[in-house]
DNA sequence: TGTACATCAGTGAACGCGCGTTCACTGATGTAC
DNA sequence: TGTACATCAGTGAACGCGCGTTCACTGATGTAC
């Protein structure tokens, strides 16, 4: 029987406590040596316990990097759906998702950077990563949907935005073929388009940041990121 | 004393042979199980060989990996640089880097993916890495450096490519100031930018792409990567 | 409130494994006279 | 062309290490009467 939600025994509470401080040094163990370090043994270690403790809290090691992983796609979820919500526009939500990253940087490269050799995402993972696709695409169809070529205070015309044939005609075409990945999200094909660069070009310049790509470089990236996410709303 | 150049005796010859089957039997490797699963003896056993003969050719697992990063680094820039130099401009450099990226996604994921955890990379390296940058400098710098709103036939003149306060301003002012990496290349601020935002965007792409982030998501990559070539010459 | 029992956290020993690396050695290949 | 020596590739044993995981067990904590 289950026990009614909301109440925990004492036990229940200590043993999600435990929980949680093995993932925390599970963390700290990526951090310091990567997520294809991870090693049970060492964790427990840390905690001052025998390596087979671990498993009354986690059947396996890949079970612990499974919740790892799903949990840095909830908190990210949660983080950029909050700000969402809360009426933050595309560059707004970019700066959300940077400060997020640097928070800490191998939380994010768990989920975006190379993917750990041999392991495959379950499928509640790809619902999480759904819930924040469409959190970016509410934000992108607040934006107007022309290019500001034609700046003036009427809400544009629909048939000016690209000459067709251009490789912009191409994708929201083909995007518009294939817009299954945004659910029933009910985006135009520019802001799916607009979405969709907005992920990647963010992930462009954080990935490259957080890999240490820039640091001999003399420049800020903040800066760099800043002209991205401008660019972005230009076109 | 060194060997006349151009000639090399068998045994050179057999040397050389070896060790580049080691790199290649390391290479899958670590598309089998990721380059942090790189181990010298799995390499001896695939090659029939006992793991301590290995020592004869690297001097440690480190040693290999480093000249794995070099090898790569190298090809890219041999790559890029060839290109170049037969008067590939930006969006063409574009497609050969993704070209070379989708051949061997292990080895643009080695390079520019998750950085192997306490592993720093030699001097070399970076001079290689600043030779890509300058062959995409040369490209940049053969685009014109206004942006298409004013499309008339002029060389346009310089002082209305942005509004003051603007983040490309302010991104073209700091980069102005913080040029090192270019080294002494004379590209003008606009330029500068143009191959930093070309390096950003086709990483952005490249590299969810390499991960799988697309895989389910039923649009081609092909496509959004050729849109956002596109959209950097638009700006 | 006290006793009997069930539950559960954590331990220590053990299994088999593969790792990087060193070392003394064998045997083949090349070099010098 | 033949012999003596040096060079070098590769082997097998060994070192110490840490890994994931199973198992039988101890001892503390919670539950039922």
């Amino acid at each position: 029987m289950a026990k009614a939600a909301g109440t925990a025994s004492p036990r229940e509470r200590y043993r999600s406590q435990v929980r949680a401080e093995i993932k925390e040094r599970a963390w700290e163990q990526i951090a310091d040596a990567g997520a294809s370090a991870l090693s049970l043994n060492a964790i427990a270690k840390r905690m001052g316990m025998s390596g087979p403790a671990l498993y009354r809290y986690f059947g396996s090691r890949d079970e612990l990097i499974t919740e790892l992983i799903r949990d840095a796609y909830r908190g990210l979820a949660d983080t950029v759906g909050a700000n969402a919500r809360d009426g933050a526009d595309l560059p707004e939500l970019g700066h959300v998702l940077r400060r997020w990253a640097l928070e800490d940087p191998h939380r994010y490269l768990l989920i975006f950077g190379t993917p750990v050799p041999g392991y495959h995402a379950p499928e509640d993972v790809t619902a999480i990563s759904q819930e924040i696709m469409s959190a970016l695409l509410d934000a992108s169809a607040k934006l107007p949907d022309d290019s500001p070529e034609a700046a003036g205070p009427g809400p544009g015309d629909p048939s000016s935005p690209d000459s067709p044939g251009s490789p912009d005609v191409d994708f929201e075409q083909h995007i518009e073929a294939h817009r299954q990945w945004a659910g029933d999200h009910p985006a135009t094909p520019v802001e799916l388009h607009r979405a969709l660069s907005f992920w990647t070009r963010v992930h462009g310049v954080l990935s490259l940041e957080l890999s240490g790509h820039f640091s001999g470089m003399g420049f800020d990236p903040a800066t760099l990121f800043e002209a991205e996410l401008a660019a972005l709303l230009r076109r």
